[in-house]
DNA sequence: AACATAAGTTAGCAACGCTAACATCGCGTG
DNA sequence: CACGCGATGTTAGCGTTGCTAACTTATGTT
């Protein structure tokens, strides 16, 4: 009864028992794990992650309130379940706005960016789950935690690289994607918690990635840090 | 018993009756919504805002659970008026930033920045509240909620439009004040919600801003947005 | 002194997270 | 094929929480 970490995305294997659509309520659900989370990352969107509760989950499964806890050792379980589903989608999002620019320079990082500014704007509660929740859901023991998010941030690095001119794997060509991704996360960040209405213009988000990479990537590298 | 903004940081003005340390446990607090808020400013920094209770509070004060609300109409209520606390003090710092630079320039805009930073790591889960949390404080009714945040944006639009020569209130300049805040709320997020770990390489926040700082007002305007 | 009001109290409800103990189903094995 | 055992459900219940109702006590005005 661990994390059901095994479920990646969406794709229903064989799955034990299919549940049919109608075919006298049975006992077992049959495929309990990915109901759930289906139902928890709809009230996340719908309520917020704190206003979510297993309970209006398990209602929404039809099952009882302590039916979850056979999959999941806590409340804090699922969500990191969630998270790991978020971060393989963010990753394929990343990877396929790569796949879609063929040659390399400012556009196709801008594209990325842009990607992972999609992402959160169509699913905000989850994003603020994934980046925001770290010190509630992580226990200090497992240390391979942040593989997926590593991998999220792999996508960039290559592009950032041949971009700008600067060596591969070098620290500066770092410093320039933890740059972009700074900025690319507050877009995502000020967005989806609407926080860009402060400042009473309208805001292309596309518009800004875009100027973002254009004058990072000429700007040069930062000189430290 | 609305919202208690009327105690706007922390000093205490004459205190009805202020609460004398040691005088046979008096029935009336005397000073209970500062008390209050003090406990869940303290809660919300430990614990996170969703696990701070509004109980442990009382608890940290010595009354019951019930006393709350004769201060406040509910829990949110006590996050908003703590959100008053936290964009005034965010305020005030990115004030005193900018006034400790006495020219103007990409080294005061770096400041007003580094000051935004330094209030996000001093005041995590407050940040986290007054950014993230709108959705779920605000009523849809209240339309003069974003003040304070607006009074932070206005400290820095006018230095950006100086350091960077274009017409101040342009749209231009406005554009690129919004890049800037983008990216230090970016840079304030990452750094608090521990993300940057997934680098694997330090990050020198302050380089960052500065970096920033000096990439995007010398790269000139974005073209739109 | 009388009294209205502000600011506390206790008691209690519904929802929630989670556990314990019990029930049922499905599958592998004698 | 009976058996049984583990996986996966159930009900019952505990403690915590947000909040309300009804009551009590202090404060300050007339």
């Amino acid at each position: 009864m661990a994390d059901a970490s095994d479920l990646p995305t969406d794709s229903s294997p064989p799955a034990p028992q299919a549940p049919a659509p109608r075919e006298r309520a049975r006992y077992h659900h049959g495929d309990l794990a990915h109901a759930l989370l289906g139902a928890v990352r709809e009230l996340v969107e719908r309520d917020g992650a704190d206003r979510m509760s297993v309970s209006k989950a398990c209602r929404m499964a039809g099952v009882s309130t302590a039916a979850p806890y056979k999959h999941f050792a806590d409340r804090n379980d699922i969500l990191r379940s969630l998270c790991d589903i978020g971060f393989d989608e963010l990753r394929a999002a990343m990877q396929a706005a790569h796949d879609g620019v063929a040659d390399p320079g400012e556009a196709r990082v801008a594209e990325i960016g842009k990607a992972y500014v999609a992402f959160a704007a169509a699913n905000p509660g989850l994003f603020r789950v994934m980046f925001g929740m770290k010190r509630e859901l992580i226990s200090p023991s497992d240390e391979d935690y942040g593989l997926e998010a590593k991998a999220c941030f792999q996508v960039v690095i290559g592009d950032v690289a041949e971009a700008s001119g600067l060596e591969p794997g070098s620290e500066p060509a770092m410093r320039l994607a933890i740059m972009l991704w700074t900025f690319v996360h507050g877009v995502s960040t000020l967005l989806i918690d609407g926080d860009y209405e402060v400042t009473e213009v309208p805001v292309n988000t596309d518009a800004l990635v875009e100027a973002a990479a254009r004058g990072l990537l000429q700007g040069g590298p930062p000189r430290a840090g």
